[in-house]
DNA sequence: GTTGCGCAGATTTTT
DNA sequence: TCTGCGCAAC
């Protein structure tokens, strides 16, 4: 096997086959290929068997890119071969060795919606409002746990103590574990404690999979969370072939438990760890690498690579002020219709943003441009009500016990079994000790012994039709296991269908049509399955909930988040919105330098997806929460050494009319001397950066009160004669005034 | 049992 | 500004 078209610190990536290893891969780095080689490489030189390599990543996008890559560049037949991410590995394991565990292998996976559902039934029952205690805290909360790698029966420890002292949420969290094991349910943090339970409590089957995977490769290494990373180590601890990649600059999920410490800290857990790091990027221009790394340069918390390039040059980054959020928009909309002009392909351009709120704007001006655009991840398919409730049905047929799932549909679409109905089914159901569908089964089939309930004669029709639905299709899914038909019994026999058809809004036609997306979903995957079932049907579509693309790539630019923007490179970037308390986040602000490290990671990242042009928008004016903010400029812009950029000031002229304004600018016939830019007749200055313009009074800026003396200002809102400020005097006082009025002096 | 109003709160979201 | 809730009224 020729290894020619990797570098040498590439290579010896792939060649270090045996012994712990980990790989500091920089964003741009040929990790992928890296990867790829080194198991090629242990497939066909080291003559190792696919069933012994155990690949696991985070995300399914990872996943899907090794495979993809594998499977082209491979000749040996990678069907064996699991390439596969945490938590579908962990998932599998526990439905094969249910047994161990009291679960039965048809276990439903609550995601976190449902998780939360639980949480607020909890706590209703508790009689604690929702104001008192967040559902979303304590999800967190036992996220938190799981996260570390604790399980119930497991020995607590420190970091485990310290949650364990807030004896409010350890007990909603006890009994919340209780509520999922009776619904036979498992969370996403629980398929890997889950496993890790297991794993120690019956070390026969820990030494299976212990003897079977030979060569463990964890991708994303940076993502891990503690308890995945006890997964691997114990998983290779016999043969300690363990090899890690991963990029602690490019961390950015530290608040979904992703553990950067899992990085910093791996030569201490292996000391005779070899080290690659993997420095040269093959991405990126000279010129946008050179700034990121001076950006990434001022977090502590990294190990330090320096990364280079034999790139070209290329342009410098350009910074662009904008008067307001609409003319950011605008500037974004014209600027990407002059690359489209000069021959740029719109699949190459992408908009970033911190939040996806920042998207509304780009859209409206890419639609009045005309340009074919895509909101990556933006409301997720399988989130959506419709799809939801179908699914809620399929759950219902493939486990019974998940009450969650039957209280969601027992009345939807409305067939007379309200709240009340189903509260009395539920204590009847607390009473009896079982699970909500079994009372209902036993209601159905022996009304005589719960009259007591005194439930009306169509409640009672209603469940028992309810009840030979669900049955009949259990029957059907056991002997055919055909999900395609199931789904059609489901959709049509429930009156859904009917229910939908009946609404004639266009939302109701809306939902119709993702009803039919979803048998498509179903259709697809039945066809990709040799044994399908409904069960791993579900499996798939709430551990990898992104709906498979039909078809040809088409041609138009990406919008996406910053953090949906990792892994990917596009040649033309825009990045918008960043403004202090945006982009650091306000929040990251409040809480500290550790967490404005991780939005310092997190805009590293983005500039890193650029191959040729980086485009940074910021506006001196946003309207957010309903009032025009002035946030100033990022701190992060100037992190960026000015020989890397050109700062420029774009403002809308006045608007003639809607025709002509689309053709005031020019970015190519741009001259510059230096200070300012020329455009046709503008003169754009080259600013250095100093303050926002539109605003007399940013936040952060020192002023003189002729009543109260001293103070700084917190907050701006409005422009012009109606600008107000909330100032913060040196005594703890804060005042609000208006601009005009208020005897004020910049100091 | 459903609809409606007022009020608070509003990052990111690979699984 | 927009959404999602808790609670009150039909």
């Amino acid at each position: 096997m020729k290894l020619d078209f990797l570098n040498d610190s590439q290579r010896e990536a792939v060649l270090v086959t045996d012994g712990p290893v980990m790989i500091l891969a920089g964003a741009g780095s040929g990790k992928t290929r890296t990867l790829v080689a080194r198991i090629q490489y242990l497939l066909e030189e080291k003559g190792i068997s696919p069933y012994q390599i155990l690949a696991v990543t985070f995300s399914n996008k990872a996943a899907r890119e090794m495979r993809e890559r594998l499977s082209r560049s491979s000749q040996i037949s990678i069907g064996a071969l699991q390439v596969t991410t945490f938590h579908a590995f962990c998932a599998k394991v526990l439905r094969t060795e249910s047994t161990y565990l009291g679960l039965s292998r048809n276990f439903t996976i609550y995601d976190d919606s449902e998780t939360q559902s639980i949480i607020k039934t909890l706590l209703a029952k508790r009689g604690i409002s929702q104001k008192e205690i967040s559902p979303y805290s304590v999800a967190a909360y036992i996220d938190g746990i799981k996260n570390l790698g604790f399980y119930v029966g497991l020995k607590r420890t420190p970091e485990i103590e310290k949650y364990a002292d807030d004896l409010r949420l350890w007990d909603l969290f006890l009994e919340y574990e209780q509520e999922l094991h009776r619904s036979n349910a498992v969370d996403f943090g629980g398929l890997i404690t889950g496993v890790l339970n297991l794993f120690s409590n019956y070390p026969e089957v820990l030494t299976k999979y212990q003897e079977k995977f030979k060569y463990l490769l964890v991708d994303e290494y940076q993502d891990t969370n503690r308890a995945q990373f006890e997964l691997i180590t114990i998983l290779g601890k016999i043969t300690r072939n363990l090899c890690v990649v991963g990029d602690e600059d490019q961390s950015i999920y530290s608040w979904r438990g992703a553990d950067i410490r899992n990085i910093l800290d791996f030569e201490q857990v292996f000391p005779d760890a070899k080290i690659i790091k993997l420095e040269q990027n093959y991405r990126s221009s000279k010129k946008i690498i050179e700034a990121a790394s001076e950006v990434i340069s001022r977090n502590y918390a990294r190990k330090g690579k320096k990364m280079w390039t034999n790139n070209q040059d290329g342009n410098e980054i350009q910074i662009v002020e904008c008067r307001d959020d609409r003319a950011e928009a605008e500037y974004i909309g014209q600027r990407i219709r002059k690359l489209s002009q000069q021959g740029a392909s719109l699949k190459d351009i992408a908009v970033f943003y911190r939040n996806n709120s920042h998207s509304r704007l780009i859209e409206d001006a890419l639609r009045k441009e005309k340009f074919p655009y895509r909101v990556v991840a933006g409301i997720k398919f399988y989130d959506r009500k419709e799809i939801k409730d179908l699914i809620a049905y399929m759950r219902v047929v493939v486990n019974k016990k998940d009450s969650l799932a039957l209280t969601r549909i027992i009345n939807t679409p409305a067939r007379g079994v309200g709240t009340t109905s189903l509260r009395k089914l539920e204590d009847e159901a607390v009473r009896l000790q079982v699970s909500l569908f079994e009372i209902i089964e036993k209601i159905v089939e022996k009304p005589s012994e719960f009259k007591h309930l005194s439930l009306s004669g169509k409640v009672m029709s209603a469940l028992s039709q309810f009840v030979q639905l669900i049955t009949e299709v259990q029957i059907l899914e056991n002997q055919k296991g055909a999900p395609t038909f199931s789904y059609e019994k489901l959709l049509n026999e429930s009156g859904y269908f009917e229910f939908l058809r009946a609404d004639k809004t266009y939302e109701g036609m809306a939902r119709l049509e993702n009803l039919e997306e979803l048998m498509s979903a179903i259709v697809q995957y039945e066809e990709s399955d040799v044994e399908p079932s409904l069960v791993k049907f579900l499996e798939n579509i709430t551990l990898d909930n992104t709906v498979s693309e039909d078809g040809s790539p088409v041609d138009e630019i990406s919008l996406m988040t910053v953090h949906g923007s990792k892994g990917l490179e596009y040649p033309y970037v825009f990045l918008m919105a960043v403004e202090e308390n945006i982009f650091p986040s306000y929040k990251s602000l409040e809480s500290g330098p550790t967490a404005v490290e991780e939005e310092r990671r997190l805009f590293y990242v983005a500039m890193t997806r650029a191959m040729k042009e980086l485009v940074i928008t910021f506006a001196q004016g946003r309207m957010l929460w309903g009032s025009l903010k002035f946030n100033g400029p990022s701190q992060f812009l100037y992190e960026i050494p000015p020989k890397y950029y050109n700062w420029i000031q774009f403002q809308t002229g006045p608007r003639k009319n809607e025709k002509s304004s689309s053709e005031d600018y020019d970015f190519d016939q741009t001259s510059q001397d230096n200070d300012n830019i020329y455009y046709q007749d503008k003169v754009y200055q080259r600013k250095s950066p100093v303050i926002t313009k539109m605003s007399n009074f940013p936040s952060g800026s020192k002023v003189m009160h002729a009543l109260y003396g001293e103070g700084t200002i917190l907050d701006s809102e409005g422009m012009g004669q109606d600008e107000k400020v909330t100032i913060l005097f040196r005594d703890g006082i804060r005042k609000k005034f208006m601009v005009k009025f208020a005897p004020l002096q910049r100091i």
